[in-house]
DNA sequence: CAGTGAGCGAGCTTCCGCTTGACTT
């Protein structure tokens, strides 16, 4: 029998550690926590420093009771979770209930899965690290008092069932708030002023090119409509147009860092369409392993819960000779290239990278379904590219006036040499150090426009050249409200403000759908009638809590709590209390929003009584006045009759199993009449009353 | 361009973060 337990989270990490630790060494997993506070009530004392209450967690007593049983008779235990606050609170928690088993218990950590990584951790055992440890609880207690005193005033005030939290409220907020910002968005218009240009000389003639009004004399060239535009038009018509200044430089195309967890889920998503929740399931798969021809099942990706861009030195290794050897010199980088995390990372875990660059993409198609090989090219790619060189772009830009003050810009690019662009072209949304305001409102030149006029070939020009005008056109424009978020974005800015962690990012959008907050259309993330209400209140009467920076403040405590710094029970004092005066103000301040039931004239097929028109998670519908008593539901019909001779049913809105809207009657199955847009109410034909009730157009 | 057709209310509900599998019909 094996003389030492080790427990790690994952059963795939545990077939990894088991090979390299030999027959000394029995592996387990504790598949994530094992033990929390109950779900059923707070669990926390506040009275008493906030001690907490933690019981096992119901789907962990089998795992609980298997570790018990391999833990008696062995020698020592070692506890290896993740290097980072939750691995330390698992530890902890797993040598609670491992602590009378009789063997020592040790805590080892490591930074990546690899032999030599394993083994000089159980070189180097430590105890385990409770200023890790009470980060971990501040942060478990916040969430659980943030969180289960906001939600049951939201029952109270709006309808029972729903939710708020430090992570999903702000998610929520932020998909409110640019929502409005697209309600309150007044388009602006604005012209442009393009020019169809040719050279002279016999040889480049051939090649006509767009160039742009940018400046009158000194001043940018604003034209707001128009007159304005057709009136400098028809001045510059009569002018010669001659080549004002030509500038070539080379712009070099960096590779981007392999995949974190938030970065593959927004190319995923702006490559593939895949939703976060998609993404993520699909790599689990890949990450679980894959039967591949002979060979038992393979891990095809490493871990896809990560916010670290480091890779091991092994897989860098093979990746550098992978390239050298498939592409060439050209494309191999003296020196690796290194990519740094976000100051925030945890990095328990290396970037998503291929287990091995060796299994390519098409020889690894014949075992995967199309997503999966999807997901595991784009995977591989990322990574591959990563090591690769940098793409040199030609970028040409050539000043053109016609006359003595009107200047026209117009720019091209030419690529030189591909680089990692060989293998991986960049999105250009999704750049890494791209400035953050592109997304704002009221930015006059999409970026779809600037790049199709740099993709431009431009002919061989020379300064001072004449040229010849073959068009000069003037469009109009408006500024565009800024765009929905999708999930892209949506995890895109989470990661940027710190809000949230790789494991919660998908279910953070799952939670504001299915609470009704938010609804999917097309790929848009747009807010409900509840989403707004519940927004409004929760702004108003925790504007600390739903603050952007509420969750990096809080980080910045833990970080103190970890280092030392300071006592973890004075920082859940320091949020608690103000947070209870905060708490006391709204439960008699926080006005109700809650629909009561209306009477009407309807009654109840099932027993006769009165029915009542309620607010269900779904809408309104009719439910018995006898309610618990007699179950009887109905949906809230129209006012419009069904026009079958001798039916005399209403006629009720419906939704088709594929989200659409249609009309049926009362009677259904009796009458099946349907029709899909509201016919009049009979009394109204022919007069000019207002419509019934317009109802949102579905596309 | 066809062709469509739940449930929801109440005795409870809820947080964030770590991780996968499912006692039985």
């Amino acid at each position: 029998m094996a003389k030492h337990l080790v427990i790690v989270e994952s059963p795939a990490k545990a077939k990894t550690i088991n090979k390299y630790l030999g027959k000394d060494y029995e592996v387990e997993a504790s598949m994530g926590h094992i033990r929390d506070l109950p779900k059923s009530k707070m669990g926390v004392d506040v009275a008493k420093d906030f001690a907490p209450h933690y019981i096992i967690i119901q789907k962990a007593r089998k795992t609980v009771k298997n570790l018990l049983a391999r833990a008696k008779g062995k020698n020592g235990i070692f506890l290896a979770p993740d290097p980072d606050r939750e691995g330390e609170a698992i530890s902890w928690h797993l040598a609670h209930i491992l602590k009378d088993a009789g063997a020592k218990i040790k805590r080892v950590v490591f930074n990546e899965i690899t032999k030599d990584a394993v083994k000089e951790a159980f070189n180097h055992p430590r105890e385990i690290d409770l200023n890790l440890v009470n980060a971990q609880q501040a942060r478990r207690i916040m969430d659980r008092i943030l969180g289960y005193e906001l939600s049951p005033l939201l029952w109270r005030n709006v309808s029972k069932g729903l939710s708020a939290g430090r992570v999903q409220s702000v998610a929520l907020r932020l998909i409110v708030e640019r929502e409005k910002e697209i309600r309150d968005f007044k388009p602006v218009e604005y012209w442009s002023l393009k020019a169809r240009l040719s050279s002279q000389r016999e040889e480049e003639k051939e090649t006509i090119f767009t160039a742009k009004l940018d400046k009158i004399g000194e001043d940018k060239a604003e034209l707001k409509n128009a007159e304005i535009t057709n009136e400098i038009k028809s001045k510059i018509e009569k002018e010669n147009f001659r080549v004002a200044g030509v500038d070539e430089k080379q712009r070099k195309r960096k590779a981007q860092a392999p995949f974190t967890t938030s970065k593959l889920q927004q190319e995923a998503y702006n490559r593939l369409r895949f939703p976060a929740a998609k993404t993520m399931r699909i790599a689990q798969k890949l990450y679980e392993g894959i039967e591949i021809g002979e060979e038992a099942a393979v891990g095809l990706i490493t871990y896809m819960r990560t916010d670290s861009v480091n890779i091991s030195n092994l897989a860098q290794k093979e990746a550098r000779e992978f390239i050298l050897d498939k592409y060439g010199e050209k494309f191999y980088p003296e020196s690796p290239n290194v990519y740094k995390s976000k100051k925030s990372a945890q990095e328990a875990h290396e970037a998503i990278r291929p287990s091995s660059v060796l299994r390519e993409p098409e020889q690894m198609r014949q075992f995967l379904d199309n997503d999966e090989f999807r997901l595991y090219d784009l995977i591989w790619k990322r990574f591959v590219s990563s090591q690769m060189t940098e793409g040199v772009d030609l970028v040409t830009s050539v000043s053109v006036v016609a006359g003595e003050k009107y200047f026209f810009k117009a720019s091209g690019t030419k690529n030189l040499f591909p680089g990692f662009l060989i293998v991986y072209q960049n999105t250009t949304t999704t750049d890494d150090a791209e400035e953050e305001s592109d997304e704002k409102s009221g930015k006059k030149d999409s970026k779809q426009d600037l790049e199709d006029e740099e993709k431009q070939e431009l002919p061989k020009l020379h300064k001072n050249e004449a040229l010849d005008l073959h068009q000069l056109t003037g469009t109009q424009h408006f500024t565009k409200p800024p765009a929905r978020y999708n999930d892209a974005s949506l995890v895109k800015t989470l990661e940027e403000k710190g809000i949230g962690r790789p494991s919660t990012y998908a279910p953070t959008i799952y939670t504001i759908l299915t609470r009704s907050y938010v609804e999917r259309k097309g790929g848009a993330l747009i807010p409900t009638e509840l989403g707004d209400i519940v927004t409004e209140l929760l702004v108003k009467h925790f504007p600390k809590i739903l603050n952007y920076d509420f969750t990096a403040l809080m980080e910045e405590e833990l970080d103190k709590i970890e280092e030392g710094g300071i006592d973890w029970i004075q920082v859940l004092k320091d949020f608690h209390n103000p947070f209870e005066e905060q708490l006391a103000l709204a439960k008699t301040e926080m006005k109700s929003v809650k629909q009561e039931p209306v009477a009407t004239h309807h009654l109840c097929e099932s027993c006769g009584k009165p029915m009542l028109i309620r607010w269900g998670r779904f809408g309104q519908f009719l439910a018995c006045s006898a309610f618990p008593e007699c179950k009887f539901t109905a949906s809230l019909p129209t006012d419009v009759k069904c026009p079958e001779k001798d039916c005399g049913g209403y006629l009720i809105k419906r939704r088709s199993g594929k989200g659409r809207t249609f009309y049926g009657c009362q009677n259904y199955p009796r009458c099946t009449y349907t029709t899909n847009k509201l016919p009049k109410k009979e009394e109204e034909i022919g007069s000019d009353e207002k419509p019934p009730e317009s109802e949102e157009m579905e596309s």
